[in-house]
DNA sequence: AATTAGCACTCTTAACTTGAGAGTGCTAAC
DNA sequence: GTTAGCACTCTCAAGTTAAGAGTGCTAATT
């Protein structure tokens, strides 16, 4: 008995969020009756206790309900039923990703592409600081005087370049010899090994001169200083912008100002970089004040079963999880599969 | 006589677009009469026959006017008096490159910001194809059996990387020299030049062994064909949704739209990189519909005398040329300087 | 005891009305 | 050639109204 009443709460909250989802105006008590064949008096009354426990609200007396965070957080958890991709999303997806994909820059931004094409969100991929990955190969080139072009590679093919300053000239020879050392003592390391071990090794080191060892160590600390950064794309922002939630300018303004700011957007990724699985931040749950009633999706990649990095959305609140989270899962298990092509 | 009459139509002309410019409303005859000591009706008179030449126009019977496109042209082209930058926009400029840049990446994302900052209008910054910059040295780094990370440095630290198949595997040693005959045979040339050559190269070459030539070709020439993409850095586009003529949800959105799409952002950009020195385009002179009533101000950079790219702004059709043509103008060669710096 | 019909009530929304204000074009006077 | 004066037009914001949607409550029904 009990247990039925409970179960036809469910339903009604389901609905209510589903209906809104799909309508983008508060849900009257009628709509739902209709669907579940009771009048809409019960339904009311039914609405009336989820109101007053706080998953749903009205907007002004004499209006539907609208789901609350508490509620969309309920239904998140335990009501909605995950749509598996129709054969079409696929075979749309495969056909984005066809077009031969020249860097992993390129790979990355492609996906946040095309993540945003699919669910009408803004897509985002996140790569974050190379820390934590393999150190491959370091070259060396001197580009004037006093300035080096370092390129890194680290696993899977994931390169940065970045220029450093030496206190002095260093001849291409020498260079050369620098670079050959490092790559022979720190082949394979993380960048944090490196920086732990590189002081020991300097100084075990004998096959190289003086010299070499102490613009090694002096290059090597600029490298590990100039921590690589994190990487950012995002991509469809105009899409979200149909939504009829985004019909004031100024919200509008205030979001795509928050989407412009790659700090405050790293921020809020970075957080939960290795977070396992699917996650989900609804509205104010990203404590971010320009991003009220909007909702945020990632799921991780990965490389050897290594979370290297997130995948997912940014859109309204009123977005279909549905069908939003399988993609998001769906691109994260693509691009994962994608690396290990790569992959040494 | 004349001219007198000449000139005065051309001061009310300029009275018209400085005082839309700031208010951003049809600009009135008697708010010009104050300005220049004469009654509002011998305005009005001088006004209606700016609107028959077409400088002009009134929104609605009974409105002021404001510049049509040809006025904004004509202002531009004659009428505007650019304004010097204060010290305080030179210091803010400064203090916001003072952050040490890490790359020539980080330079142009850091440049288009400040751009947006400094004028508030949408900041961008266009590095062009690398194709006629000069070959400083390639690197080549095995990531898997038949995948190969090519790193290419071009002239003034531009690297870019990406990923070549192969048909076959090529052991690290042969790597490496392919990789030192690359560097030997095409230091300082132009990829265009690279291209002419190489096969000429090749043939005459023989201090390496038939099989390093061979996959030397093959790979120079996944080089040359992965022709190396445009890069477009923007940013601050939220700083135009101020304006109180994007108040319109719709318009945003196009807005946004459009410097999203990448492509075509390009396609419009790339149209004259090589142009010397400030280029505006006005209203529809950009030929793109939903860049109708937006204007694009743009000016080259150069590295050695060669102009690599442009830097600019994309901002609503009414904003102060005066003030955002200097800025622009100095930005470009700001990073001209910068890039100076980095030249080898 | 749960469900439902019925009804009064509330609140929003869009359409229409209205009046003030801004600005014009024209004419006649300076 | 310039200006004062005036009738006219159009926009904009404020106010009014009526329709519609949806509620909460009460009383009747199952």
């Amino acid at each position: 008995m009990k247990e039925d009443i409970a179960r036809r709460r469910e339903a009604i909250l389901e609905a209510v969020v589903d209906c809104y989802i799909d309508s983008a105006r508060p849900v009257g008590s009628r709509v739902i009756a209709r669907k579940m064949g009771l009048s809409s008096a019960t339904i009311r009354n039914v609405m009336q206790d989820l109101e007053e426990e706080g998953f749903i609200m009205q907007p002004h007396t004499s209006a539907g309900r609208v789901p609350t965070e508490k509620g969309y957080r309920y239904y998140v958890d335990s009501l909605m039923r995950l749509r598996r991709l129709t054969e079409a999303q696929k075979r749309n997806i495969d056909s984005e990703y066809a077009f031969k994909m020249k860097s992993l820059e390129d790979l990355l931004a492609k996906t946040s592409h095309i993540i945003s094409m699919v669910t009408g969100c803004a897509g985002v991929v996140l790569l974050p600081k190379t820390e934590y990955s393999h150190f491959r190969h370091i070259e060396l080139v001197s580009i004037s005087r006093n300035k080096i072009l370092v390129l890194l590679v680290a696993g899977s093919g994931i390169a940065k370049d970045f220029i450093i300053d030496t206190d002095y000239y260093i001849d291409s020879d020498t260079l050369d010899r620098i670079t050959k050392f490092l790559n022979d003592s720190s082949y394979d390391m993380t960048l944090d090994e490196i920086k732990d071990h590189l002081e020991a090794r300097l100084r075990a080191e004998r096959d190289y001169s003086y010299k070499i060892i102490e613009q090694a160590r002096n290059i090597m600390s600029s490298v590990l200083m100039s921590h690589i950064e994190s990487k950012l794309y995002i991509d469809g922002a105009s899409h979200i912008l149909v939504q009829p939630e985004f019909s004031d300018a100024r919200r509008i303004k205030a979001i795509i100002e928050f989407l412009e700011d790659k700090e405050r957007m790293l921020e809020l990724l970075l957080g939960d970089v290795r977070e396992i699985g699917t996650r989900i931040l609804i509205g104010s749950e990203s404590r971010v004040r320009s991003l009220n009633d909007m909702s945020i999706i990632t799921s991780g990649y990965r490389i050897k079963d290594n979370i290297i990095g997130r995948v997912g959305v940014i859109g309204p609140t009123r977005m279909s999880y549905e069908k939003v989270v399988p993609i998001v899962n769906f691109l994260a298990d693509t691009l994962t599969g994608m690396l290990r092509e790569l992959e040494v």
